[in-house]
RNA sequence: GCGGACGUGGCGAAACUGGUAGACGCAAGGGACUUAAAAUCCCUCGGGUUUUCCCGUGCGGGUUCGAUCCCCGCCGUCCGCACCA
């Protein structure tokens, strides 16, 4: 009946249909058993999947299989992120619809899924461009604009003049739009902004209980939202400046440096920049040069410090006969602070170059310890360490701390036009989330406009605003804009000729709260059934890459808070835990006349030892080049359909785990993936022979009492809890090395068997235990696998929802150990001894050892260190 | 520039975060079985000596009975942020 090779084609196919006819992994939310969500970031419908996928679904899917296994009720949902660019570039240049485009891809992909073995419930599958998603996603954008989180105003925004659109700033290379080629403009639009600066702190805070999220991504979400203490200090303008303004406002987190001040520096874009520069050509030249100059890294890595002096004069704070000159400056920013800072040369790297560049000189105002202030001079190096302020007036000997908060105190109390000078103030870099984007293929923005009524919210029974169909992309720009019908609708308010919203919403809100809406997808008239989604939330094991620790993670921690403002749910943070893995990588071929080799046209052969390859067309050398990131201009990329096919899931899924640990990059290698395809028949011909020595399945394991047995036994239980513990803390890679030593050693004793007489009862009876055990273990990485063995081993229902091995911890403690006997330091000898022997014992025992007597040479040791169940260690 | 991580055999890595360094695997070499190949099985596999030991976790110091792990100083690789006042 079981061939002597395993076939999975054959197999896996069965066992997937199996598992799909009897809806093995259906989620019921009333469950009775403790829940347990685990996600994988869902996948965007490029087309096919890819190995990053296969690695990062493996993933999850080892934790889900384990938790179910161990008596959860376990959500494991899968969707699709199907609105964005892509589809409308496809569309372009096929002349096909988004959304035809969209869900082939989604067909052609779940497909791909399937073939893995996931043990996905696929009832509750979402896509984000279906209107019965987003129609929920306005309603809640409505919410949100009742509660006081949404805001409509104008910003910059990197306008791409050939496509028409805005593009984000990560599509934006060396200030060129990255598919148009053009120069990308900076131009005011209004805009719709989800306000969670509003959350600045609170996310900010939050972070500290985000225990199993990794330390790296908290630090990045930390210094994205860049908090700091400051003072506001309001500067009068001199009496003698050609200007209406009376003061200036800037924002330091260096009061300190007050009497370091040698200039005030504003933004091209401040508003008294822009009075200034009415009647002023050269100022004007010079405001227009910055904003050509652009944000893009290269041109800031550069770029000069410049700046154009005013000519208007503003008065010290501290004394109204010292004044400080106002220049407009490229390294200001508007949209921080207050878009005007002081300049203190000194200590301040980016202000020293500048007063250098225009001759301001500087005056250090903190001395480093150890220095002589007589002495200290600043050239071309800012000082920004510690020290005792010097040159500082009233401010002179006080560590900077003690600085800071006297000039604070004097501002604060200090009136100006009946308010105070000076104000502290917390600033974040966080800014609000501009959402709209001129684009066809996202969520439209569920708002129409009118002249007499203003923004006006689309009533909610007309939700969901649905995309028009009838569109075309032969022309740059948005469809929705140039529609003869969709814009045009009646004002809601008052009935008159108004118009919609055309932008769409950035694609990033829709998977901001996608695992919210797996909780309960069919419910129709609200985002969530709030109960259950309180129930399932927060999402227990999040899985995905780090490409993601900062957007993606940071807006659905906002959203999750914006959902629980407005009803939606009722919990602060998304993720429990949060798991990056690491990417999949390959090594590059490349022929002599530099073409890049796909690894399926490369013949690796191995000669005097060193590793080779041959194209496969032409029979030539290929050189191997770097190990790099799968990619298709590199071509190294292998196709997870091959790999399913020429050696099936379960070994793509096997090799992928067995590795690398999970959070590093593993290279994927041909020789590799080979070892674990040799693996999976290894394990059959292992389970097949225990299947026929094994006792009966079923059979109560009770009184074992013979050596062997016993052997087998604990054998069996100290792999199972050490396994159970890898899993648990998703360290794949050793789970997998103490699977391979558990069937390694199962492999030997059964192969030590001499004669038939050895197989008693007992015997066959710790065979059985270890070979269920065995297959249980190695179920949630190999699931069709298990269940073809489980099936070989005699059992009627499935392994999926056989439980996990239960471990007998007297059996899984070691009662015999070894222990390490040093002599200075050095291991010269080990003892073999009961567990917990005590430390007299360990003494008496190691200084009887042969080594260690011939190193005493007759002499006592100085000292004995002994630790119990660790290591002897005598000084001598 | 700021912040962070990492550095262990030919390669991927492990080591219960102070206690036998190199588990498990890949590659390689030798052997068995085969007419042969594949498959399978057995042995070797950090370096030097080949009976005893010595040296080895990027480099140099330190703490300790004992350091891959802790401290100080270097070198190198990778990642994130970046004119944030």
């Amino acid at each position: 009946m079981f061939s002597d090779r395993y076939n999975p084609r054959e197999t896996e196919p069965k066992w997937q249909r199996f598992w799909e006819e009897s809806g093995t992994f259906k989620t019921r939310n009333d469950g009775p058993q403790p829940k347990y969500y685990v996600l994988e970031m869902f996948p965007y419908p490029s087309g096919r999947i890819h190995m990053g996928h296969v690695r990062n679904y493996a993933m999850g899917d080892v934790v889900a299989r384990y938790k179910r296994a161990t008596g959860f009720n376990v959500l494991h949902p899968m969707g699709w992120d199907a609105f964005g660019m892509p589809a409308e570039n496809a569309a372009m240049q096929n002349n096909t619809h988004p959304a035809t485009w969209t869900y082939q891809n989604i067909a052609t992909m779940r497909g791909q899924l399937k073939s893995m073995g996931l043990s996905l419930d696929w009832s509750r599958e979402i896509a984000t461009c279906d209107p019965s998603y987003y129609r929920h996603q306005q309603k809640m954008f409505l919410d949100f604009l009742a509660n006081g989180l949404v805001d409509r105003k104008k910003s910059k925004v990197n306008w791409d003049p050939v496509d028409m659109t805005v593009l984000a700033n990560e599509q934006v290379i060396d200030g060129r739009g990255w598919r148009s080629g053009a120069l990308v403009e900076q131009r005011e639009l209004t805009q719709w902004f989800l306000k969670i600066s509003d959350y600045s702190q609170e996310l900010l805070d939050a972070l500290q209980t985000l225990d199993r999220w990794p330390e790296k991504v908290r630090l990045m979400q930390q210094n994205w939202i860049g908090r700091s203490e400051g003072l506001l200090v309001r500067f009068d303008i001199a009496p003698s400046s050609k200007t209406d303004a009376r003061e200036i406002e800037v924002y330091t987190t260096r009061p300190d440096t007050l009497f370091g001040a040698k200039f005030m520096a504003i933004s091209a874009d401040h508003p008294l920049a822009k009075s200034l520069a009415v009647g002023n050509p050269g100022l004007q030249a010079f405001i227009d040069e910055c904003h050509r100059m652009g944000t893009s890294v290269a041109t800031l890595e550069t770029a000069e410090k410049k700046g154009y002096d005013t000519g208007v004069r503003v008065t010290h704070p501290f004394d109204p006969n010292w004044t400080l000159p106002v220049y407009v400056a490229n390294f200001v920013l508007l949209d921080y602070g207050t878009g005007a800072i002081f300049g203190c040369p000194a200590h301040d790297q980016r202000d020293l170059d500048f007063a250098n560049a225009y001759g301001l000189g500087n005056t250090p105002v903190v001395c480093p310890p150890d220095v002589d202030p007589a002495t200290f001079v600043i050239t071309d190096t800012a000082y920004d360490g510690d020290g005792r302020m010097i040159n500082s007036r009233f401010l002179d000997g006080m560590t900077i701390a003690d600085a800071k908060n006297e000039v604070a105190r004097r501002l604060e109390n200090e009136t100006l036009d009946g308010r105070p000078r000076a104000a502290r103030q917390v600033n974040f870099k966080l800014r609000d989330w501009g959402i709209s984007r001129q684009r066809y293929w996202g969520c439209p923005i569920p708002i129409i406009h009118c002249e007499d009524c203003g923004s006006v919210p689309v009533p909610e029974d007309d939700l969901p605003v649905k995309l028009p169909e009838d569109v075309t992309f032969d022309r740059p720009g948005n469809p929705l804009e140039r529609h003869p019908t969709w814009k045009h609708v009646a004002c809601p308010q008052c009935g008159k000729p108004a118009t919609r919203e055309t932008d769409t919403m950035d694609t990033f809100v829709d998977s901001s709260w996608y695992f919210a809406r797996f909780t309960d997808p069919w419910r129709e008239d609200a985002p969530t059934t709030r109960r259950v989604a309180d129930e399932w939330l927060p999402v227990n094991q999040y899985i995905g890459g780090i490409e993601h620790a900062i957007l993606h993670l940071l807006y659905s921690r906002f959203f999750t808070r914006a959902m629980s403002k407005t009803g939606h749910l009722g919990i602060a943070e998304p993720f429990e835990g949060l798991f990056t893995q690491g990417m999949v990588v390959h090594e590059t071929y490349r022929s002599p006349n530099g073409d890049w080799l796909q690894p399926s046209e490369i013949d690796m052969r191995t000669e005097n030892g060193v590793r080779k390859a041959f194209s496969l067309a032409t029979g030539s050398e290929i050189s191997i080049g770097s190990v790099e990131k799968m990619s298709k201009s590199k071509r190294n990329t292998v196709d997870p359909d091959d790999i399913i096919g020429t050696y099936g899931a379960d070994t793509a899924r096997w090799f992928m785990l067995s590795d690398s640990p999970p959070d590093r990059d593993v290279i994927w290698s041909e020789e590799g993936v080979q070892g674990a395809a040799r693996y999976v028949q290894q394990l059959w011909r292992l389970i097949g022979q225990l299947a026929e020595i094994a006792a009966p399945a079923g059979t109560p394991i009770e009184n074992i009492s013979e050596a062997a047995a016993l052997d087998i036994r604990r054998l069996t239980h100290r792999h199972c809890a050490r396994i159970a513990d890898h899993i648990e803390r998703l360290r794949f890679n050793t789970a997998i090395a103490e699977i391979r030593k558990l069937s390694n050693a199962l492999s030997k004793i059964l192969g030590d068997v001499q004669s038939p007489e050895q197989m008693t009862p007992q015997f066959r009876l710790a065979c059985r235990e270890a070979a269920d055990a065995l297959v249980l273990m190695f179920a949630p990485m190999m699931p069709h696998l298990a269940e073809e063995c489980w099936e070989r081993l005699g059992h009627s229902g499935a392994a999926a929802y056989a439980p996990w091995p239960k471990v007998d911890p007297a059996l899984a403690r070691e009662d015999t150990i070894s222990i390490p006997v040093q002599v200075n330091g050095k291991k010269r000898g080990e003892l073999v001894i009961e567990r917990d022997a005590d430390a007299k014992l360990l003494e008496a025992e190691a200084l009887k050892l042969d080594d260690v007597q011939k190193l005493l040479n007759g002499q006592a040791a100085k000292k004995v260190i002994v630790v119990p169940n660790r290591i002897v260690n005598v000084v001598v």
